[in-house]
This record gives structure tokens, C-alpha cells and sequence, in this order.
DNA sequence: CTACCATTCAAACGGTCGTTTGACAGGCCC
DNA sequence: GGGCCTGTCAAACGACCGTTTGAATGGTAG
């Protein structure tokens, strides 16, 4: 596998083979001996970029996450100025970057499993800088679901906006057993998962209020 | 924080005081040497015991997963021989085990942290483990499903399953932005879940297939 | 009591870790 | 030219890693 390209900067390098190694040995398993040997510089060019391996993990992440943003803010504008858009529109616009950036060429894929990676870590640092580049996205993302589900009050919204993002987290880092057949391309298969969820998480977020449980019956009783 | 239990045997200990620290630390992050420091027990009790720490981690996973399976196979067997159950009944076999567990006061709320760690980790040996034993249950699952959905195809099912799969891990792992308040008890948000998960997933899974996309515009066109 | 066995223990093994150091090279401005 | 800043490099630092060793411990069977 190429990881080190040498007609980058030594600080890139050191940031996209360090995005493919915290992927797959995690920040704790990849060691900055092994980063910097894959990206051919030498083992004190980390500490002297970086300043430490804590600050090398969040540049990793400010470099992809800012890109994953601008993306769905735009893709997001674009569906509110569209009059009659739908419920499909607006998820597609959460979750289409993601996957996009999730499968792209140019060590995205990598970084998703980053992202999982740091949810899993569950430390309140890395949190917090997640929080504060992610969560004004997540509110306005809010606000248009809002707009288009005008029966869901603001908790109940959050907590199904909750599940989406754990269903999309999930299949951007390709945890679930169903698996990509050969025969198809990559951009088939993110095609095919993009459609899923958007269907799946459409019809969640379309599913009765807690209050009106009654509801439900004549759908259960059918079979 | 309470993790070392004297009255325990060493071997239980270091499997109790281990799931915590992996759970917070991750495999790579939590050293033997803090494992048996917070078990009281000495450093060589662990390569004793289970012989090295690749084994511990095993044995950390193999522990509460069959006590899972066990629980969710009953649900299910008793979900299955009632006549005119429901979708939701199914889900509730699968998920509330799941729940339950995670939040158990005896350190079941640190393991499915563990368990999403070693999603995120993606090792292509933990994930053979896990499908051994995991594997089974999930088809027993998809049956049950398959009979209650009969107009879904294989494929079709399978994708779902995945997306409620990851949707439950994320909500036991408590990544999310949805927090507990502290007014409610940690049976109260249990339940609450619980039942976000079981509606969202429900509709979900009902969801209109992937031909028949015309459906869904009378739906959409609503607002 | 003796012999045995499972268990615990302190100590050490070789290795790898993140970080620091000081020397060295080359471009650029004064 | 000389001084300076940026970047790279090999080497070393102390700390921590998983594992192994061999002796000590304590209960139990013969």
C-alpha cells in the first residue's frame, strides 16, 4: 500500500499517514516511530511540526472536519432554498458528504474510522473539540428537520437525530456485517448504503409521537 | 470509583478491574501494569491466569456476551411462542437485553464501551471472535424479523438490521449528544431509549422497499 | 511430617514508547 | 562575507510496555 507521497510538504505527509494509521491501530497503537517511517521523515519531525503527538491527533481531525462541514452547510443551503423539499432532501444533505468523504480517494476513508475511533474513545478532550466544531452544524441540521416535522417537539427530534447520526457513524466506519460484493464498485455500494439509511432514517423520524401510541395497532395487527 | 472487590477470586478481579480500564483506555491504552495495580493482584497474575493479554481481552469479551446472547435468545423464544406478536416485540427481545446490560450496576456499563471500542478497532481477529459468536443470534434475529416482514427480501432485511445494529450500539455506548438529565434515573433513560430505539427501528424496518419508491409521495407531499 | 500443587510475589528481561538534544545543512537578508 | 531562521537528522533520554523467572507461600493429600 503507498501511504508516503513525496512530492508533499513533510507536514502533510506526516498528517495523511498518521490519518491511516490512528484508523487502523488507533492513537494509542500507532506509534510516531511508525508514522513517520511510513511517511519517510524523520522520528523528531512530528514533535517539531506538531509539537506533540496529543496535538498531530487534532490536527487530523481539523483538517477533514472542516471539510465535512463546508460540504454539508452547502449541501444543506442549497435543499432549504429549494421550495417543497423534502424529508429525504434534508437527510441526504447530512449524509451524503459523509459518505462521500468517507469513500474518497485521498485517505478519507481513513479518517472516518478516526472519527469512529474517537467516539469509542469517549475522552471528554477530544469530545469537546468534536462539540466545537461539529455541534452548530448539528443545529442547524436541527432546525431544518424542525421545519419539515412541525408535529415532533425539540426532544423528541434530538433523540431521533441521535439515532441517525449513530446509524451513519456506524456505516461510514463499515462496522456491519453487511459487506461490499465484489462485483460492485465503491460508489455503488456508497450509493446503495446512502439510500438505505436515508430510507430507513426517514421513515424513523416520520414514526408516530410517544404520546399517540393508539396508533401503532392497525399497523401491528396487519400480519 | 470503586473497581477493586477484595472478596473477589483474582482471576474475577482482574477480569472486572480490565473491562473498566479497556473501556476507558482501550486495549492498547490500559497496560497490564494498571490492570493489576486497581485489581490489588500482582503483574504476573494476569500472564498466570489467561496467559497473556491478548487472552484477557478475549476472555473480558467472551464473559458478558454470552450472558447477552443467553438473555436475548430467551426474549426472543418467548416473543416467538406468543401468538400475534408484534414487530416491536422482536426489537424489544433484541434491544432491551442489550440495554440492560449496559447499564447493570456490576460493570456491564463499561463493557459496551469495550464492545464499541473493538468495533472501532476494526481488527480483523476480534471481529472473527465476535462473529462466532454473535453470528447465530443475529440470524435466529433476522428469522423472527423475516416472518413478521414477509414482504421484504433477504438483502433487503439484512441492510436494516445492520443500521438498528449500529443505531443500538452507539445508544448503549452513550456516544450521543442526548444526555441523561440528572433528574432521571438510570432506569428512566434506560426505558426512554428503549423505547426511541423500538419506534424509530419499527418504522424503519416497515419502511416501503426500495422499488416501490412512488410510495412515498403522498407522504413527502404532505408539508 | 512430607510432598505436592496452585497461587502469589518481587525482580528483572529486552523492547518500544514520546520527547529532547545538539549538530548540520541550506536559503535569505543585512 | 557573517548572522539568522527553518528544516532535517542521528542519537540519546527516561519511562513504560508485555512477558518471564525463580523463589516464597499456603493449603491439601498421602
Amino acid at each position: 500500500m503507498r501511504i508516503a507521497q513525496p512530492s508533499f510538504s513533510t507536514r502533510e505527509r506526516i498528517l495523511g499517514v498518521a490519518e491511516a494509521l490512528f484508523a487502523r491501530h488507533g492513537f494509542a497503537g500507532a506509534s510516531l516511530r511508525q508514522v513517520t517511517a511510513a511517511a519517510k521523515v524523520n522520528l523528531a519531525a512530528v514533535n517539531y511540526h506538531f509539537g506533540s503527538k496529543e496535538s498531530l491527533i487534532e490536527e487530523v481531525f481539523r483538517r477533514r472536519l472542516d471539510e465535512l462541514n463546508r460540504h454539508r452547510l452547502a449541501a444543506l443551503a442549497e435543499v432549504d432554498s429549494t421550495p417543497g423539499h423534502a424529508l429525504e432532501d434534508v437527510l441526504a444533505a447530512f449524509i451524503r458528504p459523509a459518505l462521500e468523504q468517507s469513500m474518497d480517494s485521498a485517505g478519507g476513508a481513513a479518517f472516518v474510522r478516526v472519527l469512529a475511533r474517537a467516539y469509542a474513545e469517549h475522552d471528554e478532550r477530544l469530545r469537546k473539540f468534536l462539540s466545537d466544531n461539529y455541534g452548530h452544524v448539528l443545529r442547524e441540521f436541527a432546525a431544518a428537520f424542525s421545519r419539515l416535522l412541525p408535529g415532533l417537539d425539540r426532544e423528541e427530534l434530538y433523540w431521533r437525530l441521535d439515532i441517525v447520526a449513530g446509524a451513519l457513524t456506524y456505516a461510514m466506519a463499515d462496522f456491519g456485517m453487511i459487506k461490499r460484493r465484489a462485483s460492485t464498485s465503491e460508489e455503488t455500494h456508497r450509493e446503495l448504503t446512502a439510500e438505505h439509511l436515508i430510507r430507513f432514517a426517514a421513515a424513523g423520524l416520520r414514526a408516530p409521537g410517544p404520546r399517540t401510541r393508539d396508533e401503532r395497532r392497525e399497523t401491528i395487527g396487519g400480519s
